[in-house]
DNA sequence: ATATACAAACAGGTCGGTTTGTTTTTATGA
DNA sequence: TCATAAAAACAAACCGACCTGTTTGTATAT
């Protein structure tokens, strides 16, 4: 007989889930998608695999779960994010800075980018995450074009360069698995700024 | 008794081996490395297994094989590309064309991905995989210093500007798994290149 | 009591590596 | 030059480990 703090359903479940997906998302980060198992998930949740297939029936609906919460996440944080620099309260090159070591450094750029891969192979996987990735651009997007009024809007909108500045975080952070240069990021960074900065500005108190 | 024509040894082994790199290759693009295992590589390259484990003893030296080759068909492909610019056979806008057609629709971005994703698992892997890297950024850097001329070298220099130009390419690519999406790529791609023109332009006959 | 949450063992399949055996080429020496 | 030993290339079966999904059973909450 164990001591157990009596708990609601709901609240067991709630808890059981939330420790799954946490254990999905530490596990991608930690050792990628290959070498991801449910079972392996299971154990580091400290949960039973019966508990597993009881909440998340298969792999994927584990997957699809977990990246549903990590891409939520990462949009709320970007939009606060552009909300202090619409504030006033971070600067232009601060914002970029915040937003690569975020890329670089928190969980979520990797282990979107394992499952994205590992998608590129799974006709059904790809079919499930499609549209969580359109919703999160068109958050992304949203929030580009509340924070940043273009210089030329004919040339180069808003929406347009930051989504270019995305691209060349995902595309430093892939780099960045096999060349771990500090110096050279710290470099590209910069440019990054300078580049986008010429058809760019933050809109103060959007 | 079959009827085969007498080859040295050189010739046989040479024979297999590009089989399974090529096999490798078409592996890692088609399923991913999730799904490439090394019996299917050596039924893809319709050679026994045992031939596949003498050549290549184990799934690694297959992988970093076929990396290193493509690889090395890459850097002279896009050197090749330059060269072109340089000779003036092949416009700014071409140029950037027939890069990013060559990342989204070649073989090379997305099995390079599917390694280097891997290897972020794998540490072994990623010791192998990172001098292979190095190289080829030696590589491309060394093009784009000969082939474009910075407007002004202390903002941002021609190497600086080009390896952020195939960041984007990058950051697309991995954009493109989930969203296909031709409108958007196309006005990426057109901004991209009105962004890099304002800092750089191709050296005539470098 | 009954449905939900959790636990643990099982089954079919695949993978990577190893081992054992066969064929083809090359080297050797009378 | 030619028989033959040695080496390299190739073939196929096997093995232990692991993974996903399933099933059967127990505890907890409603």
């Amino acid at each position: 007989m164990t001591v157990t703090t009596r708990r609601t359903q709901d609240q067991r479940s709630a808890k059981t889930r939330r420790l799954l997906l946490d254990a999905t998302i530490q596990s991608l980060m930690e050792v990628g998608y290959a070498n991801t198992s449910t079972a392996g998930i299971a154990k580091r949740a400290g949960v039973s695999r019966g508990a597993q297939t009881h909440h998340y029936p298969g792999k994927m609906d584990l997957i699809v779960a977990a990246t549903e919460e990590m891409f939520a996440n990462f949009a709320t944080g970007l939009e606060t994010l552009a909300g202090e620099l619409r504030a006033g309260r971070l600067s232009y090159d601060a914002f970029f800075d915040a937003i690569w070591d975020g890329v670089l450094n928190g969980d979520w750029f990797y282990s979107s980018l394992e499952i994205i891969v590992a998608a590129r192979g799974d006709d059904e996987l790809r079919r499930q995450l499609a549209p969580l990735i359109l919703d999160l651009h068109e958050r992304f997007e949203t929030t580009w074009s509340r924070t940043f009024v273009a210089v030329d809007p004919a040339v180069v909108s808003s929406r347009v360069a930051l989504n270019l500045a995305m691209n060349v975080f995902r595309g430093m952070a892939v780099q960045a698995v096999l060349r771990r240069d500090e110096a050279y990021f710290l470099e590209m960074l910069a440019a990054l700024k300078a580049v986008i900065a010429v058809h760019v500005r933050p809109a103060e108190n959007g």
